[in-house]
DNA sequence: AAATCGGGGAG
DNA sequence: CTCCCAGATTT
């Protein structure tokens, strides 16, 4: 049996009851290969629903507000999978008429569409012989094939690629891609893969040579940054308090945060008065206070964020505040919406308090 | 070619 | 702690 045979045999009987496996709708595939970019199935399902449910259709998305899909992609992370994910849900519904293009090379033109989602939709909403490369097929191939040449250099992702169109099975493209993702994220697993039940373990080359812990190969790791963040967070006497938008190129981008002060090192809180002498917004603060005694480390890929939450009491808000209950209306990021959890469980909380 | 962009789960 | 996930885009 052909490589390609052997794993469509293992898809039909080890596939997932996934949503997304029920249909070839375009909008269902996308918005489904749009979250699962270096995202978990297990991450990402609760996402899909909510979208399906939100936003039936591709109009349904292109009508709603940028605020309300970073709302509901909140938490899901790389936010600008999500401000794509909305232009590109414009362009089909209003330039092209609500259907989705059915080559690699229109859909590759999407904002947001690379490489790999192109091949995925084209083939399984159009069963055009495209492969697909995404992570676990690096991993697959490298090993059943025992190529070393690194997966993220230039000549590893064309070697991948050209591989890929070689094995891949043109008549059922769409359960043959489908099934070598998840073969490689049941099966042919990172770490102690279990060769024993393996149907390919007779012909891998990794296997037979002893290499399958070594590939695939891959170059080094962006080291990670530290950074340290200052969060402002305002509570007047009204109940009110600031939040502002990140509009500049970089992390978090269009998600909204309490006004943040960045430091070299960590602040104490008297070389933080110091600050607020000059400030705009904090010049009149009542009283100044640290709300976790010790520093939240927010870790992220590549950066680690040193984070101190300071309490600022003020008599009033001039302009700018917004009511302390409409926070939770706004996209923000997971290090905020786990610090306002802590609020609403500390003393501050509710804010109208005679202390205040 | 290298850096950037999030968050979470497995081991 | 390290690794990596149905990658894309910018620098």
């Amino acid at each position: 049996m052909t490589f390609a045979n052997e794993i469509l045999a293992w898809y039909e009987r080890n596939k997932r009851d996934l949503p997304w496996r029920t249909t070839t709708n375009p909008y269902n595939i996308w918005l489904s290969e749009i979250m699962l970019q270096q995202t978990r199935v297990s991450q990402g399902l609760p996402y899909y629903q909510k979208f399906v449910e939100n936003f039936p259709a591709v109009e349904d998305l292109a009508e709603a507000s940028e605020e309300k899909v970073l709302k509901l992609w909140q938490g899901l992370g790389y936010y600008s999978r999500a401000r794509n994910l909305h232009a590109t849900a414009k362009m089909v519904a209003y330039e092209y008429d609500g259907q989705f293009p059915d080559t690699y090379k229109e859909l590759l033109a999407l904002k947001g569409v690379g490489d790999y989602t192109a091949s995925a939709i084209a083939s399984i909403c159009f069963g055009r012989p495209e492969p697909v490369v995404d992570g676990n097929v690096y991993r697959v191939l490298s090993r059943y094939f025992g190529v070393d040449i690194p997966i993220n250099s230039t000549e590893g992702v064309k070697y991948f690629k050209q591989l890929a169109r070689e094995v891949m099975h043109l008549e059922r493209i769409r359960d043959y891609n489908q099934g070598i993702m998840e073969f490689g994220a049941m099966q042919c697993v990172p770490q102690s893969p279990n060769c024993q039940v393996c149907p390919l373990s007779s012909s891998c080359k990794a296997l037979k040579e002893g290499t399958v812990g070594s590939l695939p190969v891959k170059l080094k790791k962006t080291k990670v940054k530290t950074l340290y963040f200052n969060y402002l967070v305002p509570i007047s006497k009204g109940g009110l308090t600031i939040l502002e938008q990140r509009t500049d190129n970089g992390i978090w981008r269009n998600l909204w945060q309490f006004p943040l002060l960045e430091s070299k090192k960590e602040l104490e809180l008297k070389e933080l008065k110091v600050q607020l002498e000059a400030s705009e917004h904090f010049s009149k603060a009542l009283n100044v206070s640290r709300f976790d005694p010790m520093s939240i480390i927010h870790k992220l890929s590549h950066r680690h964020i040193h984070t101190v939450f300071w309490i600022i009491e003020l008599n009033d808000i001039s302009n700018g505040g917004i009511p302390f209950e409409k926070v939770e209306q706004y996209p923000v990021p997971v290090l905020i919406d786990e610090f306002l959890k802590r609020l609403k469980n500390s003393y501050f909380w509710p804010l109208n308090d005679s202390r205040l």
